[in-house]
DNA sequence: ATAAGACTTCCAGTGACTGGAAGGTCAAGT
DNA sequence: ACTTGACCTTCCAGTCACTGGAAGTCTTAT
């Protein structure tokens, strides 16, 4: 099949297909027209790239499972140590959204929100000497709530 | 004082404010030898820009934000809806990372992690009709328990 | 015959920096 | 006076993972 089946079949962009082979994720047969062939194998690599993708590994994190995927005789154990690790940071990552939030909430919470200039959000952003830690109380000279 | 020493006193690299002057977030005077020339109030607004990127806020929101904190007759509700708006954002990316982390949990929890070369993990990944949602409770061919 | 659509390659742009080369300036020490 | 080293300058290239667009070739349908 031609690349824009492919693409159909793989829900993935021409555009990114074409880049996969470029920095040799997948190859591919051409045929006497030019245009790129693909098999149901291709179709399963590609398919196995969108996932990994997904699901936040690196292009080549992807490159390196691909290799595993491709191994016969690796061992399961380095794909799930992998597979933690990735947990794991999507963790740590987690932890620090909920701190940018609890931040941002608090700046928001400090903030009567009207029409006049006055803004505690601004002032929080500037002044490196304010502490807006999440868990404060906010006896500011800012605001009296 | 120099772009060492705001670099110092900002705790930004001298190559980020030198692109922040580039891409015209901050201006700066040069002294009679061409060096670059800060002022406390330079400091303030490095500073500003410092604490909005490591809140989530992408460049052009800085900007928008600054152009907000300079202008002396803005509403703080205009500040508030946008720092809200940002809160959202970031709820979002928060489900979206805990989703991705079942995900592959679920798949660590369906590999036995030994040395044999069968992984469910990587078939997970390479087929997209095998149903590997969170809940789901492992009646797979791949594994028994 | 022609038009639409699918395919090709190549080049450039994104965001937010970061690294490095090649050179100018300054203060301290010898 | 000279050297060393720190600090500064500009400019260009690279990062990551694509994405957009131009210009041209090929296939298919009317």
């Amino acid at each position: 099949m031609n690349i824009g089946q492919a693409a159909r079949k793989t829900e993935l962009p021409t555009k990114t297909i074409r880049y996969y082979e470029e920095i040799d994720l997948i190859s591919s047969i051409r045929s006497e027209n030019g245009y790129r062939t693909y098999t149901d194998q291709d179709i399963h690599r590609l398919t196995f790239l969108k996932r990994s993708r997904s699901l936040g590994f690196s292009i080549e994190e992807c490159r390196l499972l691909l290799s595993l995927y491709d191994d016969k005789d690796r061992a399961s154990s380095d794909v799930k140590a992998i597979a933690q690790g990735k947990i794991i940071e999507i963790e740590q990552k987690i932890t620090e959204l909920q701190s940018l939030k609890a931040t941002l909430g608090t700046l928001v919470n400090h903030c009567h929100g009207d029409n006049k200039p006055d803004c505690p959000i601004l002032d929080g952003l500037s002044d490196k000497t304010v502490n807006w830690s999440a868990e404060e109380n906010g006896k500011h000279h800012c605001c009296k709530n």
